[in-house]
DNA sequence: CGAAAGGCTCTTTTT
DNA sequence: GAGCCTTTCG
């Protein structure tokens, strides 16, 4: 196989230089996943490479998958050396090896989102400030803008300016001194100790330096000044450095993504070769026309000439519904009359929204009319409660001063461990000055009716048992698999017996089912290095990761997920003033633009077909608002977009009535023949009991209990429900 | 101590 | 409207 076959000469010219620094500015749909991919094969075959001397980072892990499995077959040996990944895996790694050489502990543990904001919650207690007044989360916010201007603690002090951040200051340096006794890192860290290791180690960054002879970026508009850094450093000997980005493609800025690096990099590197892939084999003429208008409004970018050779194709339409749930309804009925035409599979279609929050109104409308859809992080996995617990445990296992985990689950399941005794025992490790677990560690020495107990014999009694179970399954996991290991979790934490007297026990152990077959995936590691993959793994996932590149159903994603995806038909729902733009972005100029950057995104995504919808009404926060038009919409000349913009809810709907839900009676439908307790089977949820059936107009609603998918509401004549 | 109920606040996007 | 926190009662 030729490598440069089927590129273009802008694509065969990225692809071919390899030597120096390379800047490839590449506009949506022009093939850069090609030259990237083509180019690291490229390296390994035509000029003999070994794949262990490159470094390809990617925006997810995802991204990274799906590179290796075309490498794999672009390039007949191995691609397994290659260092591939994100920025934060690749950091995590390195870290875990070299970490010791700046203090960090090689069990360390990875903090997430939910993780930070319970330290810190615990932060501005133990230094008596209100949380009310000084919300976790925008601290939380300025600590990792902090970080990512690789400020420590100290030098934060010579920047804090207002009160605010003077308050920021002080619970910084608490943070990071709680996160240090916790031998953990939060996603920052991952990245600023990185860049920290290799500055206070030269030896340890020459080595690095001269195994990556070649290094590569994608998504490089939307990496933040201390990725910017290490890539620097990395590149810092053999120069080869090539990065990948779209300036109009940048949406990342809130987690301080720095547009500034594309503009630094042709600085750092005056010899840079820049390299603009412009021809777009995405869309057709209108979407692009349509696109270009929306992001040519910015006033802050480079202008760059987007042009295809496609048919111009049929034109953007713009539908304006009167609620959110009309909204959703148009999107089902249209996806249902394309299907129905022919023209398209369902899984050819996306639906794209600014807030997950807006997933809701159209879940419900594609479980109502029983059309299967795939939403791309629902309440994400990960972050469900009973996820965390039992990630809880195996963190404790793996590093027991883990301090947030064990707060998480040292009374969960409940074992009578309440307030006053975790308060205790807090002040008492602290007056023995060792961390808490070292502290019960040392309560279960004592012994029953001995004089010196610290404090009640009951309290003492449930403390140290917990301590036992934790020894116990400590020592066990030096033995073990990290399979073996999960199961004696569940079972000496009890956590099976706790869900079975929950209401919805049953879908939590779902869960934490599903969480074993991750495990799973380990089972072969050694002990304690299949925990560690396991825990760094599930701390580093996104929720992408998981999406499927061929579906064969609807997909609903937001919009900053849908970056680096494309589909045939593509649906933005909530083309508002307010929704998009959203409203806490809407006075700063600059995140107007961002805003534009990612309806931009969406628009771009399209292959065929696209829907700006927006609804005149909608419920926001409980409460109904009434929302303008989006400005974006104003960007795209009349002329380029399609008549008969409103929907009014007739002519193109499903038989069944928009309003069948809201009422009940005034039936003229024939009883159903479903009765509450009847067994039933659906195509996408599986098998369910009856709950209740309920006339409504010219049809019912029946809601079932599926054994798998928990209760839905459905509409009969749409459901096809299977009686068993 | 723990479950349940009531009251509060805040809602963007995510490695 | 939900999640989180506090209060209350058993």
């Amino acid at each position: 196989m030729d490598i440069l076959a089927d590129l273009n000469p802008a694509q065969r010219e990225a692809v071919e230089a390899i030597e120096g620094p390379v800047l490839i500015l590449a506009g949506p749909g022009s093939g850069k996943t090609r030259v990237i991919t083509h180019r690291v094969a490229y390296l390994v075959r035509v000029v003999g490479v070994n794949p262990r001397r490159i470094m390809a980072v990617t925006f997810t892990n995802k991204a990274a998958r799906e590179m290796e499995a075309r490498l794999n077959q672009l390039v007949s040996s191995s691609v397994k050396d290659l260092t591939l990944g994100t920025f934060h895996a690749i950091c995590a790694r390195i870290l875990r090896i070299e970490g010791r050489a700046i203090d960090i502990n090689p069990q360390y543990v990875i903090y997430d989102d939910d993780d930070q904001i319970s330290l810190l919650k615990r932060c501005l207690q133990e230094l008596n400030l209100d949380p009310n007044q000084y919300a976790p989360r925008s601290i939380q916010s300025a600590i990792t803008a902090a970080k990512s201007r690789m400020l420590t603690p100290a030098d934060y002090l010579q920047h804090s300016r207002s009160y605010f951040e003077e308050v920021v200051q002080r619970v910084y340096e608490h943070y990071q001194k709680l996160l240090t006794d916790s031998s953990a890192l939060d996603f920052d860290d991952l990245l600023m100790k990185t860049v920290q290791l290799f500055r206070q180690n030269p030896d340890i960054l020459e080595r690095y330096q001269s195994r990556y002879l070649h290094i590569q970026v994608d998504e490089f508009q939307d990496t933040n000044l201390v990725q910017y850094e290490m890539m620097k450093q990395l590149a810092g000997k053999h120069r080869n450095i090539c990065v990948v980005g779209d300036p109009d493609q940048s949406i990342y800025s809130w987690r301080s993504a720095d547009l500034r690096n594309i503009l630094n990099f042709e600085k750092d590197y005056p010899d840079a070769k820049v390299v603009l892939l412009e021809q777009n084999y995405r869309s057709t003429q209108k979407i692009l026309e349509a696109a270009s208008h929306v992001i040519s409004t910015n006033q802050q970018r480079k202008k760059k000439k987007l042009w295809t050779e496609n048919e111009a194709g049929s034109p953007p339409a713009v539908i304006e519904t009167y609620t959110e749930m009309e909204e959703a309804q148009f999107v089902v009925s249209e996806i249902d009359k394309l299907v129905s035409r022919g023209e398209v599979n369902p899984g050819d279609c996306a639906v794209m929204y600014r807030t997950n929050a807006q997933s809701r109104a159209l879940e419900e409308a594609f479980i109502r009319y029983g059309m299967p859809y795939k939403l791309v992080a629902g309440t994400r996995f990960y972050e469900r409660r009973e996820v965390k617990d039992i990630i809880a445990y195996l963190r404790l296992v793996q590093n027991p001063y883990d301090s947030v985990s064990l707060l998480r689950i040292i009374n969960v399941p409940a074992r009578g461990i309440g307030q006053r005794s975790l308060d205790e025992l807090i002040q008492w490790a602290r007056s023995q000055d060792v961390p808490e677990y070292r502290g019960l560690q040392l309560l279960a020495g004592y012994k029953k009716g001995d004089p010196d107990l610290p404090f009640s014999p009951r309290t003492v009694k449930t403390l140290s048992g917990f301590a036992v179970m934790m020894e116990e399954l400590i020592a066990n996991s030096r033995e073990m698999s990290i399979l073996g290991l999960f199961d004696a979790v569940v079972k000496s934490s009890g956590y099976r017996h706790y869900l079975s007297g929950l209401v919805d026990g049953d879908d939590r152990w779902e869960n934490i089912l599903e969480l074993r077959g991750v495990a799973q995936e380990y089972r072969d590691f050694p002990p304690g290095e299949g925990l560690s993959a396991f825990l760094e793994a599930v701390a580093l996932v996104s929720d992408v990761d998981d999406l499927e590149e061929k579906v064969e159903t609807v997909t609903l994603i937001t919009l900053h997920q849908a970056k680096g995806l494309e589909f045939p038909v593509v649906f933005i729902v909530g083309m508002e003033d307010g929704i998009l733009p959203h409203f806490r972005s809407i006075d700063d100029p600059e995140q107007l633009e961002e805003e534009r950057r990612l309806c931009y995104v969406g628009i771009t995504r399209a292959r065929k077909r696209v829907y700006l919808v927006r609804a005149f009404r909608r419920r926001f926060m409980g409460s109904s608002t009434v929302n303008q038009p989006s400005r974006f919409l104003k960007d795209i000349p009349p002329e380029l977009l399609s008549e008969g913009a409103s929907w009014d809810g007739e002519d193109r709907q499903l038989e069944a009535p928009a309003t069948t839900w809201s009422h009940e009676g005034e039936s003229t439908y024939d009883a159903p023949e479903l009765r509450p307790g009847d067994h039933v089977s659906h195509a996408q949820f599986g098998e369910g009991i009856v709950v209740s059936c309920q006339p409504v107009k010219n049809d019912a609603e029946v809601v079932v209990a599926f054994d798998g998918a928990g209760v839905k509401r459905l509409l009969l004549s749409f459901a096809k429900l299977e009686k068993m």
